[in-house]
DNA sequence: CTTTGTGCAAAGCGTTTGCAGAGTG
DNA sequence: CACTCTGCAAACGCTTTGCACAAAG
């Protein structure tokens, strides 16, 4: 989807909800979709002022807010004590395997997995609205280090 | 597993990591052979306090730690910004489903999904050490209640 | 008597919020 | 103009930590 089809789509909502259409949401918005990473609000907000743009943190953690509202962003809990955002924008779900030695991200998606835990709800009586997956251990470049370091 | 054979092993293992017995360490951990549930450290500390035992909330977050090294107790996140502890002693790994209206836990093992985790790791070349899985939906009850609420 | 533990209160860390002035529609 | 936003700094909630005194081995 091209950036000014966003840009559009998130002016029409921000309108629906009876939110302005302001400088930083749009720089915000911007950012947002040059990242295809999981990034945290304190090092995004950093990283604007490093580019020269003043966006304050405040006004980041409440634009990622209305952002993951929409659903243009997604949150996840990745073992840190931070939450991390992804840019959604074309992307379908997936859930995060962890290196627990470099903090590498790697996505997947294994659709049993899903199977099942409809399933498991469904044994339960739940009614299925999220789940938070993921997977810790160490990489295959971490696995080598280790090799090395053994010898 | 009797508390006295927990004890005993609490013991040796402080002993082995060159820690000592104290009165608050013992105290904690009886109160946590008490624990059937998913509990917080606050309120762990605020239900020692009521019981008329006096440990403060430090040596409690302390002491939890200690226990999980062990892993007499095991740590996650169920959706709150803080962490839930629960007494692993006689009892198997299981994940959790959460239910969104009144945060009630049902813990789960589906071992299809474990396999499928291995198998995942496997594909990319990771070793898996742990993972962390909660699905989120709406309990029996309280689906029930919605129906009611729409009459 | 040496070493580790405890309680307290303060600090940390990511995140949220109240407020006064700035900007949008 | 009326109303929402922003930036700031202070507040927050959970957790950790420095320190002086207490207790364990």
């Amino acid at each position: 989807m091209p950036y000014e089809e966003i840009l559009d789509r998130f002016k029409a909502q921000l309108k629906i909800m009876g939110l302005k259409v302001t400088r930083e949401r749009v720089i915000i918005l911007e950012e947002v979709m040059k990242r295809k990473d999981h990034f945290d609000a304190d090092q995004f907000a950093a990283d604007l002022s490093v580019g020269g743009v003043k966006v304050s943190r405040a006004t980041v953690y409440r634009t990622l807010d209305i952002l993951h509202d929409m659903k243009i962003v997604h949150k996840t809990t990745l073992g840190h004590k931070h939450q991390h955002y992804e840019n959604m924008v074309d992307r379908a779900h997936h859930d995060h395997l962890v290196c627990l030695k470099c903090d590498k991200v790697v996505e997947f998606l294994e659709p049993r997995i899903e199977e099942l835990q409809e399933k498991v709800c469904l044994d339960h009586g739940f009614v299925i609205k999220d789940h938070s997956l993921q997977l810790f251990g160490i990489c295959g470049d971490c696995t080598d280090d280790d090799a090395e370091a053994n010898n």
